[in-house]
DNA sequence: CTTATTTCTTAAACTGGCTTAATTTTTATT
DNA sequence: AATAAAAATTAAGCCAGTTTAAGAAATAAG
Protein backbone atom coordinates (compact mmCIF):
# COMPACT_ATOMS: atom_id res chain seq x y z
CA UNK A 1 0.00 0.00 0.00
CA UNK A 2 1.67 3.60 -1.13
CA UNK A 3 -0.15 5.81 1.54
CA UNK A 4 1.40 7.95 4.18
CA UNK A 5 -0.39 7.20 6.76
CA UNK A 6 -1.16 2.86 6.53
CA UNK A 7 -3.55 2.74 9.99
CA UNK A 8 -5.63 5.55 8.81
CA UNK A 9 -6.58 4.29 5.88
CA UNK A 10 -6.55 0.63 6.91
CA UNK A 11 -9.17 1.96 8.91
CA UNK A 12 -10.89 3.89 6.48
CA UNK A 13 -11.60 0.53 4.94
CA UNK A 14 -12.30 -1.41 7.28
CA UNK A 15 -15.80 0.27 6.82
CA UNK A 16 -16.11 2.02 3.11
CA UNK A 17 -14.21 0.72 -0.24
CA UNK A 18 -11.65 3.31 -0.90
CA UNK A 19 -9.91 3.73 -4.60
CA UNK A 20 -6.38 4.13 -5.38
CA UNK A 21 -7.18 7.91 -5.88
CA UNK A 22 -9.64 8.38 -3.11
CA UNK A 23 -6.66 7.52 -0.90
CA UNK A 24 -4.76 10.12 -2.02
CA UNK A 25 -7.54 13.02 -2.20
CA UNK A 26 -8.17 11.89 1.24
CA UNK A 27 -4.71 12.10 2.72
CA UNK A 28 -5.00 15.70 1.24
CA UNK A 29 -6.98 16.72 3.20
CA UNK A 30 -5.49 15.56 6.61
CA UNK A 31 -2.81 18.20 8.46
CA UNK A 32 -0.15 14.79 10.69
CA UNK A 33 0.81 16.44 13.73
CA UNK A 34 3.84 14.90 15.78
CA UNK A 35 3.08 15.61 19.75
CA UNK A 36 5.31 15.49 22.67
CA UNK A 37 4.63 14.19 25.54
CA UNK A 38 2.05 16.79 27.52
CA UNK A 39 1.80 18.90 24.67
CA UNK A 40 -1.72 20.22 23.83
CA UNK A 41 -3.81 20.49 20.45
CA UNK A 42 -6.24 22.67 21.37
CA UNK A 43 -7.14 24.97 25.02
CA UNK A 44 -9.75 25.96 26.70
CA UNK A 45 -11.48 28.95 25.40
CA UNK A 46 -10.11 28.45 21.32
CA UNK A 47 -12.41 27.08 19.14
CA UNK A 48 -11.83 23.10 18.51
CA UNK A 49 -11.45 23.54 14.53
CA UNK A 50 -10.75 19.99 14.37
CA UNK A 51 -11.47 16.43 14.03
CA UNK A 52 -8.44 14.75 15.09
CA UNK A 53 -7.56 10.69 14.49
CA UNK A 54 -5.01 8.73 16.93
CA UNK A 55 -2.88 7.34 14.47
CA UNK A 56 -0.38 6.48 17.33
CA UNK A 57 0.08 7.07 21.02
CA UNK A 58 -2.54 8.69 23.15
CA UNK A 59 -4.39 11.58 23.68
CA UNK A 60 -7.10 12.79 26.11
CA UNK A 61 -9.86 15.58 26.50
CA UNK A 62 -10.11 17.35 30.25
CA UNK A 63 -11.33 20.44 31.49
CA UNK A 64 -10.16 22.27 35.11
CA UNK A 65 -12.74 22.63 37.40
CA UNK A 66 -13.68 25.37 40.15
CA UNK A 67 -11.10 23.47 42.85
CA UNK A 68 -8.42 24.05 39.29
CA UNK A 69 -7.82 20.17 39.48
CA UNK A 70 -7.85 18.65 36.02
CA UNK A 71 -10.85 16.38 35.18
CA UNK A 72 -9.93 13.70 32.21
CA UNK A 73 -13.45 13.18 30.23
CA UNK A 74 -12.19 11.06 27.30
CA UNK A 75 -9.17 9.03 26.17
CA UNK A 76 -8.52 8.34 22.61
CA UNK A 77 -5.67 5.22 21.61
CA UNK A 78 -4.88 4.07 18.80
CA UNK A 79 -7.36 4.36 15.75
CA UNK A 80 -10.32 6.43 17.92
CA UNK A 81 -11.70 9.94 16.81
CA UNK A 82 -11.75 12.68 19.42
CA UNK A 83 -12.91 15.97 19.38
CA UNK A 84 -15.64 18.66 21.53
CA UNK A 85 -17.84 17.77 19.23
CA UNK A 86 -20.15 20.50 20.57
CA UNK A 87 -17.29 23.31 19.74
CA UNK A 88 -16.70 21.95 16.78
CA UNK A 89 -19.91 21.13 15.31
CA UNK A 90 -20.93 25.27 16.46
CA UNK A 91 -17.30 26.64 15.62
CA UNK A 92 -17.93 28.01 19.29
CA UNK A 93 -15.06 28.05 22.12
CA UNK A 94 -14.15 25.04 23.69
CA UNK A 95 -14.89 24.12 27.39
CA UNK A 96 -11.69 21.53 27.26
CA UNK A 97 -8.08 20.77 26.56
CA UNK A 98 -7.28 18.10 24.26
CA UNK A 99 -3.71 16.46 25.21
CA UNK A 100 -1.24 14.11 24.34
CA UNK A 101 -0.89 12.10 26.76
CA UNK A 102 2.49 10.54 25.71
CA UNK A 103 4.29 11.23 22.37
CA UNK A 104 2.04 10.40 19.83
CA UNK A 105 1.01 10.90 15.72
CA UNK A 106 -2.53 12.51 15.22
CA UNK A 107 -4.56 13.44 11.86
CA UNK A 108 -6.68 16.34 12.06
CA UNK A 109 -9.25 17.56 9.59
CA UNK A 110 -10.44 21.00 9.82
CA UNK A 111 -13.74 21.18 10.59
CA UNK A 112 -13.95 23.89 7.19
CA UNK A 113 -12.44 21.21 4.79
CA UNK A 114 -15.14 18.09 5.70
CA UNK A 115 -17.83 19.28 3.60
CA UNK A 116 -15.75 19.73 0.69
CA UNK A 117 -14.33 16.29 1.19
CA UNK A 118 -17.69 14.05 1.56
CA UNK A 119 -18.14 16.30 -1.89
CA UNK A 120 -14.96 14.93 -3.02
CA UNK A 121 -15.06 11.23 -1.50
CA UNK A 122 -18.77 10.92 -0.89
CA UNK A 123 -17.70 7.17 1.08
CA UNK A 124 -16.00 9.39 3.76
CA UNK A 125 -19.81 10.70 4.41
CA UNK A 126 -20.65 7.00 5.18
CA UNK A 127 -17.53 6.33 7.21
CA UNK A 128 -18.13 9.25 9.47
CA UNK A 129 -21.80 8.21 10.13
CA UNK A 130 -20.58 5.08 11.38
CA UNK A 131 -17.52 6.58 13.34
CA UNK A 132 -19.89 8.63 14.69
CA UNK A 133 -22.64 5.73 15.50
CA UNK A 134 -19.85 3.83 16.86
CA UNK A 135 -18.95 6.19 19.43
CA UNK A 136 -22.52 7.08 20.32
CA UNK A 137 -22.83 3.30 21.09
CA UNK A 138 -19.58 3.73 22.88
CA UNK A 139 -20.90 6.44 25.12
CA UNK A 140 -23.86 5.13 25.96
CA UNK A 141 -21.97 1.93 27.37
CA UNK A 142 -19.96 4.31 29.33
CA UNK A 143 -23.25 5.54 30.67
CA UNK A 144 -24.62 2.36 31.65
CA UNK A 145 -21.14 1.28 33.28
CA UNK A 146 -21.32 4.56 35.19
CA UNK A 147 -25.09 3.64 36.58
CA UNK A 148 -24.67 0.55 37.32
CA UNK A 149 -21.41 0.03 38.87
CA UNK A 150 -19.64 1.44 42.29
CA UNK A 151 -16.45 3.47 42.52
CA UNK A 152 -14.64 0.48 43.04
CA UNK A 153 -16.32 -1.49 40.54
CA UNK A 154 -15.23 1.04 38.07
CA UNK A 155 -11.85 0.25 39.51
CA UNK A 156 -11.80 -3.37 38.80
CA UNK A 157 -13.85 -2.82 35.79
CA UNK A 158 -11.65 -0.62 34.09
CA UNK A 159 -7.89 -2.31 35.52
CA UNK A 160 -9.54 -5.76 33.69
CA UNK A 161 -10.30 -4.53 30.73
CA UNK A 162 -7.69 -2.30 30.07
CA UNK A 163 -4.62 -3.33 32.30
CA UNK A 164 -1.49 -1.50 29.63
CA UNK A 165 -3.02 1.53 30.44
CA UNK A 166 -1.80 1.81 34.15
CA UNK A 167 1.49 1.48 31.96
CA UNK A 168 0.55 4.20 29.42
CA UNK A 169 -1.02 6.72 31.89
CA UNK A 170 -0.56 8.48 35.17
CA UNK A 171 -3.07 6.98 38.07
CA UNK A 172 -4.22 11.12 38.24
CA UNK A 173 -5.39 11.29 34.83
CA UNK A 174 -7.37 7.33 35.17
CA UNK A 175 -8.76 7.98 38.91
CA UNK A 176 -10.45 11.50 37.68
CA UNK A 177 -11.70 9.34 34.80
CA UNK A 178 -13.18 6.84 36.57
CA UNK A 179 -14.38 9.53 39.22
CA UNK A 180 -12.79 8.52 41.59
CA UNK A 181 -10.16 10.56 43.78
CA UNK A 182 -6.99 9.37 43.85
CA UNK A 183 -6.03 9.04 47.48
CA UNK A 184 -9.23 6.35 47.08
CA UNK A 185 -7.50 4.85 43.71
CA UNK A 186 -4.41 4.36 45.65
CA UNK A 187 -5.90 2.73 48.40
CA UNK A 188 -8.06 0.26 46.15
CA UNK A 189 -4.91 -0.57 44.39
CA UNK A 190 -3.23 -1.57 47.42
CA UNK A 191 -6.45 -3.48 48.63
CA UNK A 192 -5.41 -5.58 45.54
CA UNK B 1 -46.52 20.48 2.13
CA UNK B 2 -48.08 17.45 1.17
CA UNK B 3 -46.61 14.71 3.41
CA UNK B 4 -47.71 12.37 6.23
CA UNK B 5 -44.73 13.74 8.91
CA UNK B 6 -44.70 16.93 8.85
CA UNK B 7 -42.30 17.47 11.81
CA UNK B 8 -40.35 14.74 10.99
CA UNK B 9 -39.28 15.74 7.42
CA UNK B 10 -39.01 19.89 8.46
CA UNK B 11 -36.53 17.84 10.83
CA UNK B 12 -34.53 16.75 8.23
CA UNK B 13 -34.68 19.46 6.33
CA UNK B 14 -33.20 21.61 8.94
CA UNK B 15 -30.04 19.99 7.94
CA UNK B 16 -30.29 18.93 4.04
CA UNK B 17 -32.14 19.41 0.97
CA UNK B 18 -35.30 17.20 -0.43
CA UNK B 19 -37.41 17.25 -3.35
CA UNK B 20 -40.86 15.83 -2.69
CA UNK B 21 -40.25 13.04 -4.57
CA UNK B 22 -37.11 12.46 -1.95
CA UNK B 23 -39.71 13.23 0.62
CA UNK B 24 -42.00 10.47 -0.68
CA UNK B 25 -39.19 7.90 -1.32
CA UNK B 26 -37.89 8.75 2.78
CA UNK B 27 -41.49 8.49 4.07
CA UNK B 28 -42.24 5.16 2.24
CA UNK B 29 -38.67 3.69 4.08
CA UNK B 30 -40.33 4.86 8.12
CA UNK B 31 -42.82 2.94 9.39
CA UNK B 32 -45.39 4.82 11.89
CA UNK B 33 -46.21 3.56 15.51
CA UNK B 34 -48.94 4.99 17.91
CA UNK B 35 -47.74 4.10 21.67
CA UNK B 36 -49.91 3.99 24.18
CA UNK B 37 -48.26 5.16 27.65
CA UNK B 38 -45.94 2.57 29.09
CA UNK B 39 -46.06 0.72 25.57
CA UNK B 40 -42.93 -1.01 24.71
CA UNK B 41 -41.23 -0.34 21.62
CA UNK B 42 -38.37 -3.26 22.63
CA UNK B 43 -37.44 -5.41 25.71
CA UNK B 44 -34.46 -6.67 27.10
CA UNK B 45 -32.90 -9.38 25.37
CA UNK B 46 -34.20 -8.58 22.21
CA UNK B 47 -32.53 -7.54 18.86
CA UNK B 48 -32.78 -3.71 18.94
CA UNK B 49 -33.67 -3.51 14.70
CA UNK B 50 -34.85 -0.21 14.42
CA UNK B 51 -33.95 3.62 15.08
CA UNK B 52 -36.43 5.92 16.28
CA UNK B 53 -37.50 8.85 15.85
CA UNK B 54 -39.85 11.00 18.40
CA UNK B 55 -42.83 12.78 16.50
CA UNK B 56 -44.71 13.00 19.30
CA UNK B 57 -44.59 12.35 22.96
CA UNK B 58 -41.71 11.04 25.02
CA UNK B 59 -39.61 8.06 25.25
CA UNK B 60 -37.02 6.60 27.53
CA UNK B 61 -34.64 4.06 27.35
CA UNK B 62 -33.98 1.70 30.65
CA UNK B 63 -32.68 -1.54 32.34
CA UNK B 64 -33.19 -3.60 35.30
CA UNK B 65 -30.43 -3.51 37.56
CA UNK B 66 -29.39 -6.17 40.10
CA UNK B 67 -31.85 -4.98 42.54
CA UNK B 68 -34.40 -5.32 40.01
CA UNK B 69 -35.06 -1.29 39.76
CA UNK B 70 -35.64 0.31 36.39
CA UNK B 71 -32.76 2.35 35.73
CA UNK B 72 -33.83 4.86 32.97
CA UNK B 73 -30.66 6.05 30.92
CA UNK B 74 -32.30 7.80 28.10
CA UNK B 75 -35.09 10.34 27.53
CA UNK B 76 -36.00 11.07 24.27
CA UNK B 77 -39.10 14.29 23.28
CA UNK B 78 -39.69 15.74 20.01
CA UNK B 79 -37.59 15.67 16.85
CA UNK B 80 -35.10 13.15 19.38
CA UNK B 81 -33.64 9.90 17.88
CA UNK B 82 -33.25 7.09 20.43
CA UNK B 83 -32.16 3.26 19.67
CA UNK B 84 -29.73 1.07 21.52
CA UNK B 85 -26.95 1.75 19.44
CA UNK B 86 -24.91 -1.02 20.01
CA UNK B 87 -27.82 -3.63 19.69
CA UNK B 88 -28.31 -1.71 16.56
CA UNK B 89 -25.18 -1.62 14.60
CA UNK B 90 -24.03 -5.56 15.47
CA UNK B 91 -28.01 -6.43 15.90
CA UNK B 92 -27.02 -8.14 19.06
CA UNK B 93 -29.41 -8.38 21.73
CA UNK B 94 -30.41 -5.22 23.74
CA UNK B 95 -29.81 -4.79 27.83
CA UNK B 96 -32.37 -2.45 27.22
CA UNK B 97 -36.31 -1.30 27.12
CA UNK B 98 -37.53 1.15 25.17
CA UNK B 99 -40.72 2.60 26.07
CA UNK B 100 -43.27 5.09 25.65
CA UNK B 101 -43.69 7.74 28.47
CA UNK B 102 -46.69 8.89 27.57
CA UNK B 103 -48.84 8.62 24.56
CA UNK B 104 -46.66 8.86 21.49
CA UNK B 105 -45.95 9.19 17.80
CA UNK B 106 -42.88 7.42 16.83
CA UNK B 107 -41.05 6.94 13.33
CA UNK B 108 -39.11 4.11 13.00
CA UNK B 109 -36.66 2.56 10.48
CA UNK B 110 -35.39 -0.91 10.32
CA UNK B 111 -31.64 -1.55 10.12
CA UNK B 112 -31.79 -3.33 6.96
CA UNK B 113 -33.10 -0.58 4.97
CA UNK B 114 -30.98 1.92 6.15
CA UNK B 115 -28.54 1.68 3.60
CA UNK B 116 -30.85 1.11 0.82
CA UNK B 117 -32.39 4.33 1.83
CA UNK B 118 -29.09 6.07 2.24
CA UNK B 119 -28.45 4.75 -1.37
CA UNK B 120 -31.51 5.98 -2.76
CA UNK B 121 -31.17 9.57 -1.45
CA UNK B 122 -27.58 10.16 -0.22
CA UNK B 123 -28.66 13.19 1.76
CA UNK B 124 -30.25 10.89 4.32
CA UNK B 125 -26.62 9.74 4.68
CA UNK B 126 -25.15 13.23 5.73
CA UNK B 127 -28.54 14.06 7.59
CA UNK B 128 -27.93 10.60 10.21
CA UNK B 129 -23.67 11.77 10.33
CA UNK B 130 -24.95 14.93 11.56
CA UNK B 131 -27.61 13.90 13.84
CA UNK B 132 -24.62 11.17 15.33
CA UNK B 133 -22.53 14.19 15.72
CA UNK B 134 -25.14 16.39 17.19
CA UNK B 135 -26.05 13.16 19.75
CA UNK B 136 -22.38 12.67 20.31
CA UNK B 137 -22.36 16.27 21.29
CA UNK B 138 -25.01 16.29 23.59
CA UNK B 139 -23.79 12.87 25.23
CA UNK B 140 -20.16 14.83 25.68
CA UNK B 141 -21.64 17.47 27.93
CA UNK B 142 -24.15 14.75 29.85
CA UNK B 143 -20.86 13.43 30.99
CA UNK B 144 -18.94 16.62 31.80
CA UNK B 145 -22.41 17.89 33.98
CA UNK B 146 -22.41 14.26 35.49
CA UNK B 147 -18.73 15.06 36.49
CA UNK B 148 -18.74 18.26 37.54
CA UNK B 149 -22.17 18.51 39.50
CA UNK B 150 -22.97 17.04 42.39
CA UNK B 151 -26.61 15.39 43.04
CA UNK B 152 -28.76 18.47 43.86
CA UNK B 153 -26.76 20.19 41.16
CA UNK B 154 -27.59 17.39 38.75
CA UNK B 155 -31.32 18.12 40.08
CA UNK B 156 -31.17 21.77 40.09
CA UNK B 157 -29.50 22.00 36.70
CA UNK B 158 -32.18 19.34 35.45
CA UNK B 159 -35.24 21.54 37.02
CA UNK B 160 -34.20 25.02 35.80
CA UNK B 161 -33.59 23.84 32.07
CA UNK B 162 -36.08 21.46 31.83
CA UNK B 163 -39.07 22.56 34.65
CA UNK B 164 -42.13 21.19 31.69
CA UNK B 165 -40.47 18.05 32.05
CA UNK B 166 -41.63 17.44 36.09
CA UNK B 167 -45.21 17.81 34.69
CA UNK B 168 -45.13 15.13 31.88
CA UNK B 169 -42.36 12.30 33.73
CA UNK B 170 -43.03 10.67 36.84
CA UNK B 171 -40.63 11.87 39.47
CA UNK B 172 -38.69 7.98 40.00
CA UNK B 173 -37.56 7.98 36.32
CA UNK B 174 -36.33 11.85 36.93
CA UNK B 175 -34.22 10.37 39.77
CA UNK B 176 -33.08 7.66 38.30
CA UNK B 177 -31.66 9.55 35.23
CA UNK B 178 -30.27 12.17 37.24
CA UNK B 179 -28.43 9.50 39.56
CA UNK B 180 -30.34 9.97 42.81
CA UNK B 181 -32.98 7.93 44.76
CA UNK B 182 -36.58 9.08 44.61
CA UNK B 183 -36.25 9.69 48.16
CA UNK B 184 -33.45 12.07 47.72
CA UNK B 185 -34.62 13.68 45.57
CA UNK B 186 -38.15 14.24 47.33
CA UNK B 187 -36.28 16.14 49.77
CA UNK B 188 -34.69 18.28 47.37
CA UNK B 189 -37.96 19.34 46.26
CA UNK B 190 -38.93 19.92 50.01
CA UNK B 191 -36.08 21.97 50.13
CA UNK B 192 -37.18 23.79 47.43
C1' DC C 1 24.92 12.73 40.01
C1' DT C 2 22.02 16.23 42.30
C1' DT C 3 18.11 18.89 42.80
C1' DA C 4 13.48 20.04 41.69
C1' DT C 5 9.12 18.65 40.38
C1' DT C 6 5.59 15.60 39.77
C1' DT C 7 3.15 11.60 41.16
C1' DC C 8 1.68 8.28 44.55
C1' DT C 9 0.68 6.65 49.28
C1' DT C 10 -1.11 6.51 53.99
C1' DA C 11 -4.35 7.41 57.60
C1' DA C 12 -7.85 9.85 60.32
C1' DA C 13 -11.84 12.69 60.39
C1' DC C 14 -15.89 13.81 58.01
C1' DT C 15 -20.30 14.04 55.00
C1' DG C 16 -23.47 13.64 50.89
C1' DG C 17 -26.44 10.75 49.66
C1' DC C 18 -28.30 5.86 50.38
C1' DT C 19 -31.06 2.38 52.90
C1' DT C 20 -34.84 0.99 55.32
C1' DA C 21 -39.37 1.15 56.61
C1' DA C 22 -43.64 3.17 57.56
C1' DT C 23 -47.18 6.66 55.93
C1' DT C 24 -49.60 9.59 52.72
C1' DT C 25 -50.99 11.01 48.27
C1' DT C 26 -52.11 10.28 43.59
C1' DT C 27 -53.72 7.66 39.81
C1' DA C 28 -56.05 3.78 37.66
C1' DT C 29 -59.73 0.32 37.75
C1' DT C 30 -64.31 -1.56 38.67
C1' DA D 1 -67.94 6.28 44.59
C1' DA D 2 -65.14 2.56 46.33
C1' DT D 3 -61.09 -0.17 45.97
C1' DA D 4 -56.65 -1.34 44.48
C1' DA D 5 -52.25 -0.20 42.83
C1' DA D 6 -48.61 2.98 41.91
C1' DA D 7 -46.01 6.97 43.20
C1' DA D 8 -44.28 10.27 46.47
C1' DT D 9 -43.01 11.69 51.21
C1' DT D 10 -40.76 11.61 55.72
C1' DA D 11 -37.22 10.58 59.02
C1' DA D 12 -33.46 8.01 61.35
C1' DG D 13 -29.37 5.47 60.93
C1' DC D 14 -25.47 4.40 58.26
C1' DC D 15 -21.36 3.90 55.00
C1' DA D 16 -18.74 4.50 50.55
C1' DG D 17 -15.99 7.63 49.18
C1' DT D 18 -14.02 12.54 50.02
C1' DT D 19 -11.10 15.78 52.37
C1' DT D 20 -7.10 17.14 54.50
C1' DA D 21 -2.47 16.91 55.43
C1' DA D 22 2.01 15.05 55.57
C1' DG D 23 5.49 12.04 53.81
C1' DA D 24 7.58 8.75 50.29
C1' DA D 25 8.72 7.48 45.73
C1' DA D 26 9.36 8.20 41.06
C1' DT D 27 10.53 11.00 37.12
C1' DA D 28 12.49 15.00 34.81
C1' DA D 29 15.82 18.56 34.31
C1' DG D 30 20.19 20.75 34.97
Amino acid sequence: MTCNYPGFIAHIRHYVDLTQSDVEIVESYFKPLELKRREHLISEGQVCTSNFFVEKGCIRMYYVNEKLVEQTTQFALETWWLSDYFSFAKQLPSQYFIQAVEKSTVLAIEYQLQDKLFNEVPQMERYFRIIMQRALAASQLRTKLMYQFSKEEMYRHFNSSFPQFFQRVPQYMIASYLGLTPEYLSELRRKG
